[in-house]
DNA sequence: TCTTAGCACTCAACCACCAAGAGTGCTAAC
DNA sequence: GTTAGCACTCTTGGTGGTTGAGTGCTAAGA
């Protein structure tokens, strides 16, 4: 990051030229047509001398000699970091977007459904929204329901109004009478807690209990033990078959690429789990395979977070070719995730 | 379909070989190539003038003057209906897709998913399984659980091992000691009942309750009728970024129609419906827009449905270019729904 | 020392042209 | 009814020339 500040006015400038101007047109870009579409006040000499600079510092390349100048990763990751302005929503936008979500939801699901939909459509790219994770989502009540000698329904509704099921098969049937019991102690000792910490919340606090207490803590915890682990959120695509639009899919190696990342569902909830984590605050821009993640290398994805009183609970964006908009797509998004955080707020009391 | 059976030995012999080689080769087909390939003991020119003639039915279609005969939808659905063996599965396919049965799946919707993962995977085509539809699941359980002052849960346990739980919003709040009585009264009268039934079930035997009965079903039956009808099955698809592979789909346009489709969930879903509707016993091929089904002029879908007791309770396939090898897809098809009969049954009891 | 004009050079893209090859339709002979 | 022969068509691949966009370098100017 160092010599990247390093970087004089002009030659942010003309990056800034570069890379915009590719972005837009989606061709090499060259000297002259930089300074006419600028309205420079330099010679196309000048700046070639420029752009041979910053392709010595690694923010431009060149397909052959004699073509123009094409960003890398490291040119638009720089282009991202520091030249662009983000590019504010205009009324119409924003009323469109906030139209969308206002639609009737009855929970957080549906809620980021309908915005992985809308950012599909808003931003002509593939939306992505993940559902709230199990770790952030806090149990309202909950019930056992046995249904079969050895099978029962653990049914979780949580704070974000969604009916989670979850089935489990117990080593032994469960007695039908001490079911209420259970559910009652249940519901009276993990109300509040995170769908992902039921079995360690009981588990800590079990030298707490007695006598019949201590037997149900015991029998619920082994039932509680028997709910796989890190189960991952929901994941919500939209739009992908947009990305036949870029001229770079074009080309269907890079095309099967993408699809082929886009049809795993956990490869692209840990995609956009990476892109999450890096910066807590505020959204994040990934650029091609930057970050090592594989089947990347032709796709950008700008994400935000989305919080419920100030923890993230999950994470929205848009997936698409390098090339972005990015000054207003992360506009786009960021003001989304806003939103989305105001309508679940709704859910959560 | 008449003239369709005039065809004579020759030219059905001829017919089949040029959809065979097409298959294979993806290449137009001349009529030299058929003598050879096959050991016709023919003149190319006599193939010419039956290829020729074939062209004059509608069977076969030139690219251009002077290119080898490509199949027509109307040839592949000759071919398919009256000239191709279904080519059997050899012993260590059928291991291999009961293994993949085999694994400790606990209700319908694992067994279906898991089988759209396996056709994908045997077949290289794009797998599609659906899960029972609402039509076909029987009410083993069911229960309401309200949760909020509106909101309640209505979980059902089905013959298919599901749980499924729908939210729905009452006008107004349920008062909490009637549930329980409720909920017995809703077990003891629907069980045995399709899920897309419950409604209407209740509705018919109204007039057989009196006094507190009655009450209670006119209550169950406001609750039950805010349940949205029609509820689409589920479906699964696997594999879709194979289609890639098939030298048809590096033309771009025509992958972008396909994962046009295949995003929409909907329209895929009525897709399969529409190739199990038409012929209810045994297995179906559809083949490019024949059927007049818009987005699939270059796609063919071989479906085969599985059942419950002589009943068709879904439908899975593969869906692919329409030069797949249909009969060993059709083979694998019809086995796979075969196995998922006897797998589902399992949970049928 | 930085900037710029000038110039030679490179390379992709386009076009025209040609040759080869696969395949056809037609006709006349078997 | 079948087939050999032949002229014709059309794709494919290769060659060569031209154009135009764009570069790097050098030397002169500020």
């Amino acid at each position: 990051m160092t010599q990247v500040q390093e970087l004089g006015e002009r030659e942010r400038l003309i990056l800034h030229a570069v890379v915009h101007t590719h972005i837009t047109t989606a061709e090499p870009v060259g000297s002259r047509s930089v300074v006419k579409r600028f309205g420079l006040d330099l010679s196309p000499a000048t700046v070639r001398n420029v752009m041979a600079d910053l392709e010595d510092l690694g923010f431009l390349q060149q397909i052959h000699t004699s073509s123009g100048r094409v960003p890398t990763d490291r040119g638009y990751r720089y282009y991202v970091d520091y030249l662009m302005r983000v590019q504010a929503l205009t009324a119409r936008e924003r009323a469109r977007i906030e139209r969308e979500l206002e639609q009737q939801l009855n929970d957080a699901d549906e809620v980021l459904r309908q915005t992985s939909h809308l950012l599909a459509r808003v931003t002509r790219q593939a939306g992505l929204a993940e559902a709230p994770s199990e770790a952030s989502a806090e149990i309202q009540r909950l019930d056992l329901i046995p249904f079969a000698a050895c099978r029962l329904a653990v049914l979780i509704v949580d704070n974000f109004g969604r009916v989670l099921t979850i089935t489990v098969e117990t080593p032994e049937p469960l007695a039908p009478d001490t079911v209420p019991a259970l559910n009652r102690f249940l519901n009276a000792h993990l109300r509040g807690t995170h769908i992902d910490q039921m079995a360690a919340t009981l588990r800590t606090r079990l030298q707490t209990f007695f006598d019949e207490q201590r037997m149900l803590a015991e029998q619920a915890l082994r039932i509680l033990s028997l709910v796989p682990q890190n189960r991952p959120a929901q994941l919500f695509l939209d739009g992908a078959d947009q990305l036949f639009e870029q001229p770079e899919f074009q080309d269907v190696d890079k095309a099967r690429q993408v699809f082929g990342l886009l049809g795993g569902q956990d490869r692209l909830a840990g995609l956009l789990r990476a892109t999450a984590t890096t910066t807590p605050a505020g959204g994040k821009i990934l650029i091609g395979g930057a970050d090592g993640t594989e089947g990347l290398e032709n796709i950008s994805v700008v994400t935000a977070p989305y919080k419920i009183s100030e923890e993230t609970v999950g994470v929205i964006g848009v997936l698409g070719s390098k090339r972005m908009p990015y000054p207003h797509l992360s506009a786009i998004v960021d003001y989304t995730a806003g939103l989305v955080t105001k309508v679940l707020s709704r859910f959560v009391r």
